[in-house]
DNA sequence: CAGAATCCGTTTAGATACTG
DNA sequence: CAGTATCTAAACGGATTCTG
């Protein structure tokens, strides 16, 4: 009883979206920096500080992805105090929902993948 | 009403496993390839046919990394007529769900991230 | 404050050709 | 059938230093 279904000629067609899914959730620091803009807008000092593992080059080219994508919002203000404000927007709070069942998933099977590696042996 | 909660010290002691997500989810592939044997065990052959715009080299470096983090494995037989054999293990389908979320999320808001990109410029 | 400039190393992808 | 070998190229991340 195996291989009962058949395969589509191109998957591509199938799913050509689904290229979109590697590209927005493979960026290493995204899910990080979307958490981070979660409760509000916040300056690029104030999200250097819980991303310190970071260095400010990687987070700027982060935050311009993400900014390009539509799913960051840049703005430079001057009233209050000089400084540039991130915040998300509703494209890229939507995004958090799935980001969040990946987070999930990640969270629940750390152990076995890790687990899985370290039995793994290079064929 | 703005900067409402404060930051954690550091989002990678609060998300760590997150690291986990841009990592496995940012498989360029990896997606098609759970997808393709969602329905039963598939032949290298086999997976070439609807994923036959990724060379045999990546798809094989692809179904590699699978396999290293448990969530493909791979069978050699011999019995019926000689071949390869890969399927989902039990981890590997618990990912279809947060999968499916990403591609459902990407499927729908895709429009909206080809304007974004089109519209944004370079600073 | 919010980055940019520069240099570097690793990882991935892709094309092409070839093999046990 | 199921890959491997080779080469090329780009993307991404990181460290360090510097600046309007």
């Amino acid at each position: 009883m195996k291989h009962r279904q058949p395969l589509p000629p191109d998957m591509f067609d199938e799913l050509c979206p689904s290229s979109l899914v590697p590209f927005r959730f493979g960026d290493k620091w995204a899910a990080l920096i979307l958490r981070c803009l979660e409760g509000g807008p916040r300056r690029f000092s104030e999200l250097r500080v819980p991303l310190h593992r970071v260095t400010p080059k990687v987070l700027t080219q982060s935050l311009r992805r993400l900014e390009r994508d539509g799913l960051v919002s840049r703005a430079v203000h001057a009233d209050p105090r000089p400084g540039v404000e991130y915040a998300l927007t509703p494209l890229g709070r939507s995004m958090l929902e799935p980001m969040d069942a990946a987070c999930a998933w990640a969270a629940e099977h750390w152990d076995e993948l890790i687990d899985a590696r370290e039995q793994y042996t290079a064929p």
